[in-house]
DNA sequence: GACCAGGCACATC
DNA sequence: GATGTGCATGGT
């Protein structure tokens, strides 16, 4: 059992994905700093009201105060910090891309694009992967804790594994392809969603062959 | 009431 | 490099 039988098994399971959630590249960047370390429930909350107010738009969020904007994501949690996180990558895009739509079709290599992104504070390593993946269409595998939960608790990886020891791990075992990287962090998530959260991990009801046997 | 959720920065050793 | 802590709301 590899992880190209894993994913196969995981698509055949719960079916296509369709990741990223979102309308706009600029909507996954927001999202991507939204949902760190919180339900996605709270962050579609925090999202429509952005988008009540039509304020799914760089220019837009740069506009608003932060004060504003701290009401508006108050939902999603870590409000004081993540409204100035928000601010700070949207003013690392407009200034040096325009847009989210410069940044992504900007010409850059893959990996100082990455080190670009990790350099704006609030930005990680997951963060920083899911908008290289999700929002600018970069083949990059993004690792979350479901990721290594699921390896850790099948017996793939040890427990504490280092991030990008992971995410190489995918990327030299599966095929090179965007919609198949996008495809296989989403099928993880649901996985764990459903069978391998912290609290009730379900693993006997597990049905891809026990991969959350614990 | 405790624990968790599609992390990250910072301090400390 | 590894480990610990604060950040904060809403669901179970």
């Amino acid at each position: 059992m590899d992880l190209r039988d894993i994913y196969s098994r995981l698509l055949s399971y719960f079916g296509p994905q369709g990741w990223w959630p979102a309308e706009t590249p600029y909507e996954v960047v927001v999202g991507a700093i939204l949902t760190q370390n919180t339900s996605w429930r709270n962050v579609e909350r925090a999202i429509d009201n952005l988008r009540r107010y039509n304020l799914l738009d760089e220019e837009k969020i740069l506009d608003t105060s932060i004060e504003v904007l701290k009401d508006l994501i108050r939902v999603a949690g870590f409000y004081n910090i993540k409204s100035r996180r928000l601010k700070n990558i949207t003013e690392y895009i407009v200034k040096n891309y325009t847009s989210t739509e410069g940044l992504k079709k900007c010409n850059k290599d893959l990996y100082n694009l990455r080190e670009e992104l990790l350099s704006i504070k609030g930005v990680g390593r997951e963060t920083a992967d899911t908008i290289l993946l999700y929002s600018l269409e970069r083949p990059i595998f993004v690792v979350d804790n479901y990721t290594r939960r699921i390896l850790s608790r099948w017996g793939i990886v040890e427990e504490n594994l280092d991030y990008d020891r992971i995410r190489t791990l995918f990327e030299s075992n599966i095929p090179r392809d965007i919609e198949i990287y996008k495809e296989y962090h989403a099928l993880i998530v649901q996985l764990g969603k459903t069978f391998c959260r912290k609290r009730r991990p379900r693993c006997e009801e597990c049905p891809l062959m026990k991969i959350c046997r614990s």
